[in-house]
DNA sequence: CTTTTCAAGTTAATCGATTTAGCAACTACC
DNA sequence: GGTAGTTGCTAAATCGATTAACTTGAAAAG
């Protein structure tokens, strides 16, 4: 095992003071006066040997880690990790590293890793918070340390924050049943006092009253087995006969009633329309195609940088902002029962 | 912007040496003759004021960071974001964290990644290799740093491998679809000399050899467009009028393949069958439901982080070890068209 | 000729831990 | 009473960077 070469051992093999060698690799050689012709030797040498800096003695002396942690519900879900990816991608560009942690939503385990991460200096936070922990970002903040909450939020914290008119997408989603014929729609969505989960219930439910509707809700427990989630959902489907689309608060619960509505052998669009919320690269092949209201990922992601980036560059003092994004309602089949599917069957 | 407590905050603050809290903290108290009464104390004010060391003060004075460095080839795919979520859930228990990356199996960036990961001074790396990086794994392997490569490996390296058996895999499924009356089976792959590549090819052409068949081949370049892979798939399907199966050698190849299949309104399982190399959660839900070879992904991340933490634990002079898992055929309707889909068409 | 100014570096403290070597005080034993 | 052993703790070096303050010699200014 080859000790790695430390500034030291470059100071020392060219007979000139570490000091030197420092702001040679820190590009402050003009600044600090170092003369030409030994930046020039400095950095030939460090090319040759091929240092790299110790990032934790540097993180150490300069109280900056340049990592960023970032907190999602889950990391396998294909929303966090496209987000995980371009967030990593662009962070890189910058010098930065991240940390990332899958929460599962739950309390303790977001409060734990929350303690881990300070443990590791982390430099700031871009977290999708799982409930009940607005005492420990508050907490963070009070300390100085930057926050982005996004895809849901605190509203009592005095953070940045990216998230989607989940109102008025689910609006929409609902609107759009209404006017392909679907009369009696329900809502399933996460047993949730989360603020995305509420808004989507808030624009199902006023969509509903516009049309003097009745509301159908299914909630299901949040981290239920697939299995039995499917297996509720058929209950629902079964317990309201009249009932003629759905609309789904989430991807997985998408899947999870794609699932009952297949096992039941009920057709889509025809007998029941169906609309998801947050889009997957699948919904379009999938025979009928899924509708599904789609979240702007990349720009989710990149905003949630662009205001890290901003706290943790500019004066402390900054004003927070509150980026809301819109989302896209992707028409397809499922939703459909009067026109392309319509047609194929005439 | 309170300033984090240190350990010498507590030393003073009790009237003891840094050194005393310092085995205190880490359990060492019997083992260095602290009394019981001492032990209390410092542990009941390090409670009091929520003490969290400072990974990075004692990454540099250990030499160990903690932190465990993960190369994949894309968080964002299904494959690999599951995988890391176990990864990093297991290791997290054990005390360590997780740098990931994203390759895009590209040499340039995955030698890059190499530099910022040990800059970081990160422990050791589970790495799914993009090509033409053996070097600088054989560089890590010199300097003591434990590697584990997993997904696919360069055989000249020694280091421990985690991989699944892909010649077996495929050959598993050409000889299923030749089973379920298909006669001529193409097989869509990336163009790659990587051996989980190179393996499933010879699997298929194992498998073709047997039947006496003809090889039917489509490479694709990687990082290719969706849509441009699609297009060249129904331009192999039109050339290939006697093709009835595909195999194709990866998840996403096998999403583009389905799409070109709906395009060209080819039926599936009837006119062609299909089977794809790495499962899905979604495929079970298409119309028809894809059949596909599933790796185990449970097994592979469990035994990559566990071969990971024998490397960082036990004596240097290990010897190394490769585990070679079993896939599993998940059959579904896309690869019989004499069972269940049949049934119902009689 | 003295004082300033400037160029080109260097010294040494520091970040927050770990760890080796050692010190004082007490007990035990012959 | 002298020596050895034990108990309970501490001093100080160290990891590899950064950086404020200082030095030194030469040129410029007065």
């Amino acid at each position: 095992m080859k000790k790695k070469t430390s500034i030291h051992d470059i100071s020392k093999e060219l007979g000139v003071s570490s000091t030197t060698v420092s702001f040679v690799i820190n590009g402050k050689a003009k600044e600090k006066r170092i003369s030409m012709e030994m930046e020039k030797k400095i950095l030939t040498y460090i090319q040759k040997v091929g240092y790299k800096p110790n990032m934790m003695a540097k993180s150490l002396r300069t109280g900056q880690s340049k990592i960023i942690g970032l907190m999602v519900e889950n990391i396998s879900d294909p929303f966090f990790s496209s987000i995980a990816r371009i967030i990593e991608e662009n962070t890189y560009k910058l010098g930065y590293k991240i940390f990332h942690s899958s929460t599962d939503n739950d309390t303790d385990k977001s409060k734990d890793l929350i303690k881990v991460f300070r443990e590791r200096q982390v430099d700031g936070y871009i977290i999708a918070p799982a409930p009940g922990i607005e005492e420990d970002i508050q907490q963070l903040i009070d300390d100085g340390i930057p926050v982005v909450q996004f895809d849901r939020f605190f509203s009592g914290l005095d953070t940045d924050v990216v998230v989607i008119d989940n109102q008025d997408g689910a609006y929409t989603a609902v609107k759009h049943l209404f006017e392909n014929g679907y009369t009696s729609i329900g809502f399933i969505t996460l047993e949730s006092f989360q603020v995305q989960m509420a808004d989507r219930f808030k624009g199902y439910q006023k969509a509903i009253k516009e049309k003097g509707g009745v509301k159908l809700l299914l909630n299901i427990p949040y981290g239920m087995e697939p299995e039995i989630t499917t297996k509720k959902i058929k209950e629902f489907i079964q317990q309201n006969k009249g009932m003629d689309a759905i609309l789904f608060a989430t991807n997985y619960l998408a899947i999870s009633g794609l699932m009952a509505i297949k096992e039941l052998a009920i057709s889509i669009p025809q007998e029941m329309g169906m609309v998801g919320f947050d889009d997957n690269t699948h919904f379009a092949l999938f025979s009928p195609s899924i509708s599904a209201v789609a979240q702007p990922v990349q720009e989710i992601s990149e905003q949630a940088i662009k205001l890290m980036i901003q706290c943790l560059t500019e004066n402390k003092k900054r004003k927070r902002q509150k980026m809301v994004l819109k989302t896209t309602l992707n028409v397809r089949e499922s939703s459909q029962r009067n026109s392309a599917s319509q047609l194929k069957v005439s």
